[in-house]
DNA sequence: GCCGTTTTCGGCCCGACTGTTTTCAGTCG
């Protein structure tokens, strides 16, 4: 079994338990199930592997303790988890779809299942165009239209892009919005700071005079087809290539404490969120705060040292370590654009070339 | 369900936007 798989098992259970609500811990339980799903996404090594070798661990890996590795030894041995299954047989497994849809979370999924017997996408659509949704609690005709537009972007289901692909996006639609007066500063935040090899939506953090001013210019941007939200200090937009851009609007004073925030990953977030809490203080993205007042915030270097770590490069903002390497001085020197010289690639006789190792070492030196 | 320079038990990040909330719940970043 792959760990992708075992990722998807661990992400269903963890959605069941949020629509299910039936164990009295299971917010805890559930946001467990996301951070091991998470934790095995980066894993590079196969977890198959490491439950077959008596000399590992599984519990060595972050997020999984006895309960989980067990589950893991499970899959891997049976192909299936007895947890899981008992916990599909509760509901119809369509509801999880529900979930996906942008609006749509645990207490409406219950709420459309347990008064209209919603369990499937396309039922939900019938009902929300035959105005039966607006009738229920906490939803209105705004809300019922919000969700056929959420069913639309379901079923266009865009996924996640290329960095290449959002980074020239983003250079686009840095270069539209400095072109606004009231913009001073442009960064592109999120996993494409982070550097990952795909980016589920753009990240743009804007330091500015007028908030207001520039969510405004922003929604005018051509390329847009939804505006999904827009307040005082944030806006959300669909593009037409299907890109979400999130764009954060936040005093420059803030500037450290807000690229923060915004560059993630959201464990790393917490984890340092966790950190501030432990020292009576409070990390947000205005901020590291003692009470009203402000211990750093200007520069993402000021906030990391005030938290007694060293700058921690956004490439590694995992929480799969690196703050406890940070705390000891002891983080890696990554690898620079400017230090690489070329990229080299040989297929030898090991497994699809044509010739040894040895001959190659030997046509090299010649 | 995980985890520990305050804990092996008892916590678990913090804030913006939406809708109708008249004091807050749900969803999302
Ligand atoms: N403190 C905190 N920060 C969050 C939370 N969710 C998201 N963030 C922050 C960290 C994220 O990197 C950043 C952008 O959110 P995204 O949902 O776009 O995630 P990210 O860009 O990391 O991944 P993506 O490729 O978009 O799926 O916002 C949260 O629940 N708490
Ligand atoms: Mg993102
Ligand atoms: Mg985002």
């Amino acid at each position: 079994m792959e760990n992708r798989e075992i990722a998807a098992v661990f992400e269903e259970i963890s959605n069941l338990m949020k629509i299910l609500q039936d164990d009295p811990k299971w917010t805890f339980k559930s946001a467990a199930y996301d951070r091991a799903k998470r934790s095995i996404e980066g894993i590079s090594e196969r977890l198959e592997d490491i439950a077959r070798d008596p000399n590992r661990k599984l519990t060595d890996i972050p997020c999984i303790g006895e309960d989980l590795a067990g589950k893991i030894k499970e899959l891997v041995e049976t192909g299936k988890s007895k947890y899981h299954q008992e916990q599909l047989s509760k509901v119809p497994r369509s509801l999880l779809d529900l979930l996906q849809l942008q609006t749509v979370g645990p207490q409406k999924v219950r709420l459309f299942y347990q008064e209209l017997g919603i369990k499937t996408v396309d039922e939900l659509e019938a009902a929300a165009k035959a105005g039966r949704l607006q009738t229920l609690p906490k939803m209105d005709v705004k809300s019922e239209e919000n969700i056929l537009k959420a069913i639309e972007t379901f079923r266009r289901a865009a996924g996640r892009f290329r960095l290449d692909v959002a980074d020239a996006v983003a250079t686009e639609l840095s270069e539209y919005l400095r072109r606004h007066k009231a913009v001073e500063e442009v960064t592109p935040a999120g996993s494409l700071r982070r550097g990952r090899e795909t980016i589920g939506d753009l990240d743009l953090l804007v330091i500015g005079r007028d908030a207001a001013s520039i969510a405004e210019h922003m929604t005018r941007y051509a390329g847009i087809t939804q505006v999904l939200a827009k307040g005082e200090d944030k806006v959300s937009v669909k593009l037409e290539n299907q890109m979400q851009v999130d764009v954060r609007m936040l005093e420059r004073k803030s500037y450290g404490a807000a690229l923060m925030y915004f560059t993630g990953s959201k464990e790393h977030n917490v984890a340092l969120r966790d950190r501030a809490k432990r020292r009576g203080w409070k990390l947000s993205e205005y901020g590291l705060f003692h009470g009203e007042r402000v211990i750093a915030a200007k520069t993402e270097e000021e906030v990391y040292k005030k938290l007694g770590l060293d700058l921690i490069p956004p490439e590694i903002r995992e929480n799969l370590g690196e703050i406890e390497a940070a705390e000891e001085r002891r983080l890696p020197k990554l690898v620079e654009l400017e230090e690489i010289r070329g990229d080299l690639q040989m297929h030898t006789s090991a497994s699809d070339g044509h010739t040894s190792v040895e001959e190659m070492a030997a046509a090299a030196k010649a």
